[in-house]
DNA sequence: GAGTGGTCTAGACCACTCA
DNA sequence: GAGTGGTCTAGACCACTCA
């Protein structure tokens, strides 16, 4: 533990005890020592270790229970559920991810864009339409709208960087997100812009994220092609 | 606060500022007090304050941010992320769900189910086929495989009840889930079974969930009619 | 009955935000 | 500089689990 750092004491120990997971030194089923035992230890208090461990258990690595003790999860958990973007993830999953910027402007919001947004409507928005590709292959049409004056953005931030990315660079902290995720056939011109033909099944994603203060800073109709794409996520009970 | 009760203090205040909010007492973007002056008017350590807030924070109700408070979020979210099933989502909505249970019965794990519920292939584990009903109109169809031993079931608990319901009823606590969801066409016997023609697009989920321990639980593989059914979740950045 | 995590207290100092 | 939440301590008592 480095006191003189930064980085949160909790925080520290929960990169430790990560490692350890990661390195097969805590192997699956593995219990930990106690808490006090622990916090001794490790040279903190009892209610800092806690914080440590129930960062982990939020994220899917530990399990506790009462009069127990607390267990490294036995399976291999995918992936902690996250505010992502497709185009971090599917940089994280070393995919190539190239992106075409269709438009960029404003557009007045239509009754749906305006109840998601939380603007009159006929306010105008910012529309983006891209499309994400895989190496070369078409994987997903992305519309989204932003309220103007959210955030400055160029067809090359665009092209280079995934929207959440952008958004959290220039100071907006994305918080909660509503999502459906539904399936339908393609239409024609989805179809020709995915490179499939019409009718084919695919998956879509509608989402709305919110910031900090709780106002709505994204509204996003995704569709993707469903024979390349799923989506994943790890749900933890709290 | 009633310390008399078996239910934690953080608990109680939790659930007194969740139903300020539902009720409009604490309208969204409301700042609610500091959490030293909230500590005090409810004759509560500042710990236990922030527990609860920690709690709302959590479900997407609250928002935090240092130096400048705590906001009830400015938009309606829907709901929090949690490990529900089917079932229950149904009946939350008064949807009337209904169960014809296909098979229920042991049967040889193949690869893929071995692999999930982290057994030797060929391990003789439970297969339930259900098909899921909203009034008349089929909805869904489930494939579930649990450990043999795990939980006695009978054809009437199913079609009784939700899956997860007879888990937790039965000592099982579900604590986290992988999750996939994609879309495709109905085979000819899907078609057949949700009332739909072949090829429809379909939406598709396979989840495998963790108990307590870690250990494997329940395998599923659900296919829903993409005109009557979208999966819909909340996110919340922690 | 021994051991565990769950809850709770009453403080402290700090980093951050904003006027 | 005033006010906020973030982190941290050093304890306490309890409910629960399991042998």
């Amino acid at each position: 533990m480095d006191r003189s750092s930064p980085v949160p004491l909790y925080y520290q120990l929960a990169r430790q005890l990560e490692a350890a997971v990661q390195a097969g030194e805590l192997a699956p089923g593995t219990r930990l020592e106690n808490e006090l035992e622990l916090a001794e230890r490790c040279g903190l208090s009892r209610p800092t270790v806690r914080q440590a461990i129930q960062h982990l258990v939020d994220r899917g690595l530990l399990v506790r229970k009462r009069g127990v003790g607390t267990q490294v999860v036995l399976s291999e958990i995918r992936r902690p559920i996250e505010l992502t973007s497709l185009h971090d993830d599917l940089a994280a999953a070393g995919k190539d991810p190239r992106t075409e910027v269709l438009e960029l402007g404003p557009a007045p919001a239509d009754d749906l864009v305006a109840k998601e947004l939380g603007v009159p409507p006929g306010t105008e928005v910012t529309r983006i339409r891209r499309t994400r590709y895989t190496g070369d292959e078409p994987l997903a049409l992305l519309t989204n709208y932003l309220p103007r004056d959210l955030i400055d953005l160029g067809v090359d931030d665009l092209t280079r960087h995934g929207l959440y990315e952008l958004l959290r660079g220039s100071g907006v902290n994305l918080r909660v997100a509503n999502q459906s995720i539904g399936a339908r056939a393609a239409t024609s011109a989805e179809a020709r812009r995915l490179d499939e033909r019409r009718g084919v099944p695919v998956l879509t994603m509608t989402r709305t994220a919110f910031d900090d203060k709780g106002g709505a800073v994204e509204y996003g109709c995704h569709v993707y092609r469903a024979d390349r794409y799923s989506y994943s996520l790890t749900l933890v009970e709290r």
